[in-house]
DNA sequence: ATGAAAGCGCTAACAA
DNA sequence: TTGTTAGCGCTTTCAT
């Protein structure tokens, strides 16, 4: 175990004094050249870096982000924490990883926690995170964005893809097909992006002077989408739905699943199955899900920009609202023309 | 924004000491009834909570697990940072999260950055990293547990499942079953795991007095894994493997759709497919694939022990290598009784 | 451009 | 049990 180099025995070495060395690390700092150098082989020999937690306690900057989840089940997440872990990395930040389990009460404790680590800021990709929760951190002068969820009439600042555009595209694409009994399998009700998807989704209907045949509640859970689905469809060929939106990609694959192995229907010769996400599965030969994208690369990339934009600008507090274009990609869980 | 409250605000407004305030946050620390009650009644009324990075500098302890991860996109992952995450916090500790990207040159720095962080500990969770990278961290005083993957005669402690074993367990299964003819799909062989699991196969094949009939290499990539798959089966039915192992399970997915959708064949009837890993898709009714379980969360939980043993027992250095064992769960991708 | 000095908010001896 | 004191390693005025 090797004892840590500070700043003074580097300053010591280079011949120079402590706050030299500090300059030397400090962008836009004046420094010469020439003690610049000194201290940068000295530095070298030492094997010194910085303590990044004393330039915070002194700065007020941890350039530490903290990022909230819930749930990496639904593979939307891992595919977004890595990205936004990279472009925040890029940066000079570090993604500092709260999980907040299910338990209610426990939420507003790890908002506690993320606050005892002088966050500079905090990403909430939970789905069930109460408003007040947010506003907190707010009001502590920590900037909060919410990934893929959002809330009306609030102060904060959200990314989300275009959910309600994305439903329309879904009802669209179906009734261009000649569908003529449409289900809906909803996820949580309590979710922001279960809501817009359907809203979308009826208005995209109500268009095409359409109505929703059936409708169940999946609650983005595995058992509890597979109940909805033999209540949908467990039933004869003329009073079942002949094309089913689920409202994500997970809830979509238990659905293709029980429809072909339970109840031995075809996708997407019997009933065309929509989905939600994209997530990699969807791509996947045995599934090969006609789904809505969210774009996770875009979704990241404005979550950390906005994020930056409240750090550097603590005053301005405008939330953003923030919709990402989420593109219909049709593979063969759809049919593939008008019947 | 509301300006940061100090332990020293919450001490005179308790009428005691800056220090009475920390001891009554410090556990173990003697501090009589009422002295605990007034200062907890001021905070609460001052809404204090300790800051963790200036408590992190005295005492030398920040409490945060350095975790390093290079892909996501193997869901055995994602998995098991929740529970990691979820282990870690319980017992007070955070991870700061590190993405390891491609190039081997950056590694390095990434070492760099988390030592920055003052981090109590680390962990590894990814395969390209070399010996050298824990090493260095080793010396700089940070102990550091290999999660999933391990070296040979080093100084490092690891965790991993007992990939040996499990490999063997793979080579039962297919022996009894009556296969004459058993592929391998290599993973990236610079991966211990894939060499473990390989390993074990060919001394459970050698057991029976089987022989490899076949050999191809995955890379752990979908791609490659394509090319592969088509190498070892695109041929007359009396030429190509009955069987086959493929070293983790999402290549094995790749491989089932290859064989089903590309070139018409059964599984398990023509040719039984195992995996490794049991990730959550394993189990989907598409693929329902024999695999071998890590179980992430005996892992995750003796990851946790070691790392806080090395923490709490700095001079002791020896390191652990741990194996769980890995049961062979069996579904319908291979065949059910000797043919 | 540089050094001296004053803290950031806390813990940990040390006395009392 | 308590208060006083001295830092942890750094950034940042303020002189020079």
């Amino acid at each position: 175990m090797v004892e840590r180099v500070t700043s003074l025995e580097v300053a010591k070495r280079a011949g120079v004094s402590q706050s030299a060395v500090s300059r030397v690390y400090t962008p836009g700092a004046s420094v010469s050249a020439k003690t610049a150098e000194k201290v940068k082989t000295a530095a070298a020999e030492l094997g010194y870096r910085p303590n990044v937690l004393a330039r915070a306690m002194v700065s007020g900057k941890s350039r530490i982000i903290g990022l909230v989840v819930a749930y990496l089940e639904n593979y939307f997440y891992p595919e977004a924490l890595e990205k936004l872990s990279n472009a925040l990395q890029e940066r000079g930040y570090h993604v500092l990883i709260f999980m907040a389990s299910q338990t209610a009460g426990n939420i507003s404790s790890v908002v506690d926690e993320i606050l005892d680590y002088q966050v500079d800021g905090i990403v909430m990709a939970s789905v069930a995170l109460s408003s007040e929760v947010g506003s907190r951190c707010q009001a502590a002068g920590v900037p909060v964005v919410l990934f893929n969820r959002s809330q009306d009439m609030d102060d904060i600042s959200s990314v989300t893809s275009d959910n309600f555009e994305g439903g329309r595209k879904v009802a669209h694409l179906l009734c261009d097909l000649g569908h003529e009994r449409i289900g809906y399998i909803a996820g949580w009700e309590g979710a922001s992006t279960q809501r817009d998807r359907e809203a979308g989704f009826l208005a995209g209907l109500r268009a095409h002077n359409e109505t929703l045949y059936a409708r169940e509640v999946g609650d983005f859970h595995a058992d509890r989408t597979k109940t909805a689905t033999l209540a949908m469809f467990d039933k004869p060929a003329n009073e079942r739905p002949d094309a089913v939106f689920v409202a994500n990609d997970h809830m979509a694959f238990v659905v293709m699943d029980i429809l072909r192995h339970d109840l031995g229907l075809r996708v997407p010769e019997d009933i065309s199955v929509v989905g939600y996400d994209d997530v990699p599965p969807a791509a996947w030969r045995s599934y090969d899900l006609t789904t809505v994208r969210q774009r996770a690369n875009l979704m990241v990339e404005q979550t950390v920009a906005t994020i930056l934009h409240h750090i550097e600008h603590p005053n301005q507090m405008t939330p953003k609202k923030i919709q990402i274009d989420s593109p219909l990609i049709i593979r063969s869980s759809t049919r593939q023309e008008r019947k």
